[in-house]
DNA sequence: AGCACGCCGACT
DNA sequence: GTCGGCGTGCTC
C-alpha cells in the first residue's frame, strides 16, 4: 500500500490549526476543526461547541492515540482540505476529559469496531453542557435596616442571616418566611446577592472510620491487595472465595488504602439491584456513602455525579458497567465484584464486556484491579493459569458457618403430582424447615406463570408475532408475553388455530404457577415472590430482603435475583426447581453459567449458625454439572470445562466474534449472509462456521442470521473483520452488527 | 444522529 | 399543479 508522503514544513503550521474534535456521533473518527481564535489552542480533552452543518454539537477535542495497537485502530480518513474546515465555536468551562478516559474510548472503540464517537456518546452521556448557573445565596445588604420600616418576617430574616452567604431556601426555613419576603428585602437592599460555595455532594470518605476484625487469613489477603494499590501500576488479581467468606470486607481494605493516598476508586456490579445492600456495609465501613451510577439514575444526580467523578470529589464510586465511562482524574482502583456475571456483556447498542474492558481501563489508567467471585469465570481462571493475573484465595466461610449440603432430587425416582412441580421429597423438607421456625426458597429462573401455551386440541402453540419465541403466561396480568420484545396480547378466549374452547393449556412452570402451588400446598406460610418484574426498584428490593431478614416471610419464590449476594441469615432450605433449564440451548457457556448461577443460588442457604440445605430437582441427575454442584468441586468442573474447550480454541483458548445479520424479510437476511460468507477470509488457522440462524431467528420483526468466525488467541481478529466487511454495501433495512467475545448465543 | 435533497402519491 | 412520504447521503 502507497504510504503518504513524508509531511513538508510548511504543512507544520496548518496541521498546528487543524484540531481534531471527537463527536458524540457515529462518524468514523474525530473531525477537523480551527481553533476558536487565532493562538488560543484548546488543549486534547477540552468539551467544545462545533458547527455541525447547520447546528451545533458538544464534542471533545482529541488527540492521535498512541495506546491503541496499530492492528487494533481504524486507519484515518483523508483529510480535508484546511480551507475548508470552520472554526470551532467555544469551549466549555468544564475540566478537560482525563487522558485515561480518552485513551479507554479509542481502545474500546478499535477493539469493539465500535465508530469511537458512540463510545464518548457514553462518556458524554451525563455531562452537562450548559454553562453551570453559580449558586447564589444572600449576605446582608448595603442599605441600614433602621432606615426602613422593619416588619416581624423580615427581622426573623436578618436574624437568621450567617456570616457565609445562605441559600434562598435556607434562609425562608431557618427564618420561617417565604422566598417572597427574601425578595423584596433584596430589591430595597437589605439583602444582597452573594455566589454560594459549590455544594459538596459528596461527604468525605474516612478509611478509618470502622475497620472491620479480619481473621488472620482475610488480612493476609487484604494485606496482599492493599500493596497492589501502594504499588501504584497496573495488576490484575482473582480474589476467589466463597459466599460469607468475606470478599467485599477484604476488598474494602484495598479502597480503604486507595483513599488513604487520596485517589479514586471505581466498583463495578453486575446488577444495580445489588447496590443498595453493598452501599449499606459500604457505608458502615467509612461512615459515609459511596456515589452510586447506573442507568437509570435521574438527570439530575447523573449530572452531580458525572462532574463531583471530574472534579475529584466523588471518591469512591459504586456502579454498573457504564461507571467505566465516568471521567475519574486519580483513579487509584478498580473492582469488579461477581466478575463471573454474565449481566456485565452489554449486548444492545455498544457491545463490550463489562469485566473485560474493566481490566483494559485499569490498564490504561496504570491502576490495580480486583477481580472477585465465589465462581470465576473460565476466563479469568484461564489469565490466572497463564500468569496474567494473580490468585488469592478466601478459604473459608466467616464466623465458622458451613458450606450448604447439596443434594440432587431425581425427579425420574421422585415426581410430584400430576400438574405439579414441586417433588414431595422437596414439599416435606420444607414443611419440616417451616416446623423449626426456619425460612425457605424456591428458585425458578422463569418469571411468569407459564412458559408456553399449547392448544389441547389441535397443538397450536402461542408464539410471538415478532421473535421466534413463545409467549409466557402472565396471569397475574391476564396477558401472554415476549420476554424478547416486550410484545403482550390478551389470552384469547379460543384456540387461535382451531377456535376450540377452553382447549389452551399451560405447558411447564413459571414463578407465578410454583407461587399458586406453594400456596395450595402451605397454605398457612407467608410467601415473597422476589423477580425483575414484582421488584420495580432498588428501594422495592431493598425492602423485600429486609422482610426477610425481619423473618416477616417463611418461603420465598424467586428468579434470577434471589440468587445475587443477598445476606438471608434465617433462611436454611433451598429448593432448585429446574436445576437443568439452563442446560439447553446449546451454548457454549451453558454448563459453566449453570453451575456459577446455581453456586450461588446454593450460596444464600444457611449462613449463620444454621447450616443449610439445597434440593437441586432434575432430570439430569448424571450431568456433570449435577455432579459439580454435589461435590461442591468448582476447580475440577472448571478443569473439564477447559479441557472440552481448548483443542477447538473456543474461548478462552481461542477468539470468537459474532456476526449477526439481520433484515425485514428472511430472504435478504439469507441473501445477505451467503454474501458475507462467501466473501469470508482465508486465513489459516481462522475458521468462519456459519451462515446459520441466529438462535432467535426473529427477534423484534427482523430475521437474524448469525456468522461465528474462531481464530487463536495469537490473532487479533478485528483487523480481519474490517478488511472482511469493507467493501460490504448493504440495502437500507439490512444490518450487519458485530460482537466481539459473544457471551450470550441466544 | 440530524438535516438536507430528491423523487413518487393524494390533496387544497 | 403542490404537500409530503421517507430513502440516500453528508456533516470537518
Amino acid at each position: 500500500m502507497m504510504r503518504e508522503t513524508l509531511v513538508e514544513p510548511k504543512d507544520k503550521r496548518e496541521s498546528r490549526e487543524r484540531l481534531p474534535v471527537l463527536l458524540p456521533l457515529p462518524f468514523p473518527g474525530p473531525l477537523d476543526y480551527l481553533p476558536p481564535s487565532v493562538g488560543d489552542i484548546p488543549e486534547p480533552g477540552t468539551l467544545v461547541r462545533v458547527p455541525l452543518g447547520r447546528r451545533e454539537e458538544t464534542g471533545c477535542v482529541w488527540d492521535v492515540d498512541s495506546t491503541v495497537p496499530p492492528d487494533l485502530a481504524a486507519p484515518p480518513g483523508p483529510a480535508i482540505d484546511v480551507r475548508r474546515l470552520r472554526p470551532i465555536r467555544a469551549t466549555l468551562d468544564i475540566p478537560r476529559l482525563p487522558q485515561s478516559l480518552r485513551r479507554f474510548v479509542d481502545w474500546l472503540a478499535a477493539y469493539t469496531l465500535t465508530p469511537p464517537g458512540l463510545v464518548l456518546a457514553m462518556a458524554l452521556r451525563a455531562c452537562n453542557t450548559d454553562t453551570p448557573r453559580p449558586r447564589l445565596g444572600w449576605t446582608r445588604g448595603e442599605t441600614d435596616p433602621a432606615d426602613i420600616r422593619m416588619t416581624p418576617a423580615r427581622a426573623r430574616v436578618l436574624g437568621a442571616l450567617g456570616n457565609a452567604p445562605r441559600s434562598t431556601g435556607d434562609l425562608a426555613s431557618l427564618a420561617d418566611a417565604s422566598p417572597a419576603v427574601i425578595r423584596g428585602m433584596a430589591a430595597i437592599g437589605l439583602l444582597r446577592e452573594t455566589p454560594l460555595p459549590p455544594e459538596a455532594h459528596f461527604a468525605t470518605l474516612d478509611p478509618a472510620f470502622n475497620p472491620p476484625v479480619l481473621s488472620p487469613g482475610q488480612a493476609e489477603v487484604a494485606q496482599e491487595l492493599r500493596a497492589g494499590v501502594d504499588a501504584r501500576c497496573f495488576s490484575a488479581t482473582l480474589l476467589e472465595g466463597v459466599t460469607g467468606s468475606g470478599k467485599t470486607e477484604v476488598y474494602l481494605e484495598a479502597v480503604a488504602e486507595a483513599l488513604r493516598q487520596g485517589r479514586q476508586v471505581l466498583v463495578l456490579l453486575p446488577e444495580i439491584a445489588l447496590s443498595a445492600q453493598w452501599a449499606e456495609r459500604f457505608t458502615k465501613r467509612f461512615g459515609a456513602q459511596a456515589a452510586i451510577w447506573h442507568s437509570d439514575l435521574g438527570t439530575k444526580r447523573r449530572r452531580i455525579t458525572w462532574r463531583a467523578v471530574l472534579d475529584g470529589q466523588a471518591r469512591v464510586v459504586v456502579g454498573a458497567r457504564s461507571a467505566l465511562f465516568l471521567p475519574f482524574v486519580d483513579l487509584g482502583l478498580i473492582v469488579v465484584d461477581e466478575e463471573h456475571d454474565t449481566a456485565f456483556k452489554q449486548e444492545d447498542g455498544v457491545t463490550y464486556h463489562g469485566r473485560d474492558m474493566a481490566v483494559v481501563r485499569a490498564r490504561l489508567a496504570d491502576v490495580p484491579i480486583v477481580l472477585a467471585s465465589a465462581t470465576p469465570s473460565l476466563e479469568t481462571v484461564a489469565n490466572v493459569e497463564a500468569g496474567r493475573y494473580r490468585h488469592l484465595h478466601l478459604a473459608d466461610r466467616h464466623g465458622g458457618a458451613l458450606m450448604p449440603d447439596v443434594e440432587l432430587l431425581d425427579m425420574r425416582t421422585h415426581p410430584p403430582e400430576r400438574g405439579l412441580f414441586l417433588s414431595p421429597v422437596l414439599t416435606d423438607a420444607i414443611e419440616q424447615s417451616f416446623a423449626r421456625g426456619e425460612q425457605a426458597m424456591l428458585f425458578l429462573n422463569r418469571r411468569g406463570y407459564a412458559p408456553l401455551t399449547l392448544c389441547r386440541a389441535c397443538g397450536f402453540r402461542m408464539e410471538c408475532p415478532n421473535c421466534s419465541a413463545w409467549l409466557v403466561e402472565h396471569r397475574v396480568r391476564h396477558e401472554l408475553a415476549c420476554h424478547h420484545c416486550g410484545h403482550t396480547e390478551p389470552m384469547p378466549p379460543t384456540c387461535p388455530g382451531c377456535q376450540a374452547e377452553n382447549s389452551l393449556v399451560p405447558i411447564g412452570p413459571g414463578i407465578e404457577r410454583i407461587l399458586e402451588e406453594s400456596r395450595a400446598r402451605f397454605p398457612d406460610a407467608r410467601i415473597l415472590v422476589m423477580a425483575s418484574d414484582t421488584l420495580g426498584s432498588p428501594q422495592a428490593t431493598a425492602e423485600a430482603v429486609r422482610q426477610i431478614s425481619a423473618r416477616e416471610v417463611d418461603l420465598i419464590i424467586g428468579t434470577q435475583i434471589v440468587a445475587k449476594g443477598w445476606h438471608f441469615p434465617h433462611l436454611t432450605l433451598v429448593g432448585v426447581v429446574d436445576a437443568d433449564l439452563g442446560l439447553g440451548g446449546g451454548d457454549l457457556r451453558a454448563a459453566e453459567r449453570t453451575v456459577q448461577l446455581l453456586h450461588q443460588v446454593a450460596g444464600r442457604a444457611g449462613r449463620a449458625e444454621a447450616p443449610g440445605h439445597v434440593f437441586l430437582q432434575s432430570y439430569v441427575c448424571e450431568h456433570p454439572v449435577m455432579k459439580a454442584l454435589v461435590s461442591g468441586d468448582y476447580q475440577g468442573f472448571l478443569a473439564q470445562e477447559a479441557a472440552q474447550r481448548r483443542p477447538g480454541f473456543w474461548p478462552p483458548y481461542g477468539r470468537l466474534a459474532a456476526l449477526i445479520v439481520s433484515a425485514h424479510t428472511a430472504e435478504a437476511a439469507d441473501r445477505l449472509a451467503r454474501t458475507i460468507g462467501e466473501h469470508a477470509p482465508r486465513i489459516p488457522g481462522v475458521q468462519i462456521l456459519g451462515p446459520a440462524p441466529a438462535p432467535l431467528a426473529l427477534l423484534r420483526g427482523r430475521h437474524r442470521r448469525r456468522l461465528l468466525l474462531r481464530a487463536p488467541r495469537n490473532i487479533a481478529v478485528q483487523p480481519i473483520l474490517r478488511h472482511w466487511l469493507a467493501g460490504l454495501r448493504t440495502a437500507s433495512q439490512e444490518k450487519v452488527e458485530i460482537d466481539i467475545d459473544p457471551v450470550s448465543f441466544l
